[in-house]
DNA sequence: AAAACGGGGCG
DNA sequence: CGCCCAGTTTT
């Protein structure tokens, strides 16, 4: 059921004098500026805005510009990042940052088109810093617009983001006061009032303006897509310890926990024994059992083995001393993989 | 078109 | 412990 054309002049009012009244204080809202929207939009990917409060002040502290975070070395953007998952987003910005210094004269640009062009930037992100940061007339749907205007006009079905979402998303910035407002009021009403399981009916806004309200559809609109089987696999990782320094390698560029550090780790899609661990790893020794803990993923559910030896200072690896860990950038099951070590 | 890519918090 | 959540890139 299209919506009305007079719902479509109503709407974007109602939601903007909604967040005027309601919004969320979020750092990025109080030192607003492009540079530092595009670094929370790449933080918000796939990211609970609770997390990228906490960390986007410290990373807008010491990369205040795209030139200073494209001078900068990657493995400082990564420790920045540490924790937050989707480490290749990290890597992205930087390269983002590099383009903006080499082909923007340093400033993020403000066309979608433009903004189409940085690594890591989709048509979301370039909408909503185009919109957001610059005024610019623009469409933006992410999950919480898809669902808001879904449940509107009582649509189920489409597939996040659609094609018509992004048609009504655009039929709806035509209409509004402020395209600046207006985006941001879609996304936070669907993450604060429009939420996924329980839409607070109640308190809305735009209740008698909502087909899916009306016909009592509002929990099984939009549908949610199948969630994909989590695969099981067996990472066996090993604390060498030399003196007072541990082993780590580097992951590759590709995949999961790209360019993140670990301690020597074998990954298998079976279970193995700790001998053929010692074997892969080419480590003589016996290695000392620790623990085993699971680590879940969206896609994948890690069974984590711990193990720990007493070893020669292998070129193979990088040495650290304890106390230089907190520089290295590490994702979270290393993080739990030396808590187990340490309070063995 | 589908799969890959993380992690923390909450009920 | 299962479920949820502000997308983009690769295959």
């Amino acid at each position: 059921m299209p919506l009305e054309k007079n719902n479509r002049s109503k709407i974007p009012r109602v939601l903007e004098g909604w967040f005027l009244e309601t919004a969320r204080t979020f750092p990025w809202r109080t030192v607003d500026t492009p540079w530092g929207r595009l670094i929370s939009e790449f933080m918000a990917q796939q990211t609970q805005i609770e997390r990228v409060a906490e960390r986007w002040p410290s990373v807008v502290a010491r990369f205040p510009t795209p030139e200073s975070m494209a001078k900068s070395d990657e493995q400082e953007i990564l420790a920045l990042w540490q924790g937050l998952g989707y480490y290749r987003r990290a890597r992205h910005l930087k390269a983002s940052a590099e383009l903006i210094c080499k082909m923007y004269s340093g400033v993020v640009p403000d066309t979608v088109e433009e903004l189409l062009t940085l690594p890591g930037v989709g048509k979301y992100t370039a909408g909503a810093i185009a919109s957001i940061a610059y005024g610019k007339r623009e469409p933006i749907v992410d999950a919480n617009v898809h669902r808001v205007l879904c449940r509107i006009s009582n649509r189920s079905g489409d597939p996040v983001p659609s094609e018509w979402t992004w048609e009504e998303a655009s039929k709806l910035a035509l209409n509004c006061d402020e395209i600046k407002i207006f985006n941001e009021a879609l996304m936070e009403f669907g993450a604060v009032v429009c939420s996924p399981k329980k839409p607070d009916c109640m308190k809305c806004p735009l209740q008698n303006s909502c087909a899916s309200y009306k016909s009592g559809t509002q929990f099984e609109v939009p549908t949610p897509k199948e969630p994909a089987k989590k695969k099981k696999v067996f990472h066996y990782a090993v604390v060498m310890e030399h003196g007072d320094e541990l082993a780590f390698e580097q992951r590759g560029d590709k995949g999961l926990w790209s360019r993140m550090w670990q301690v020597p780790t074998v990954e298998s899609t079976v279970e193995l024994t700790s001998s053929q661990v010692a074997v892969q790893l080419g480590v003589n020794d016996q290695l000392k059992y620790l623990d085993t803990i699971q680590h879940s993923l969206s896609h994948r559910s890690i069974s984590l083995s711990i193990f720990s030896c007493k070893c020669a200072r292998d070129a193979r690896f990088h040495w650290f001393q304890w106390d230089s860990l907190a520089e290295l950038p590490l994702a979270s099951a290393q993080r739990k993989v030396l808590a187990v070590h340490y309070l063995r």
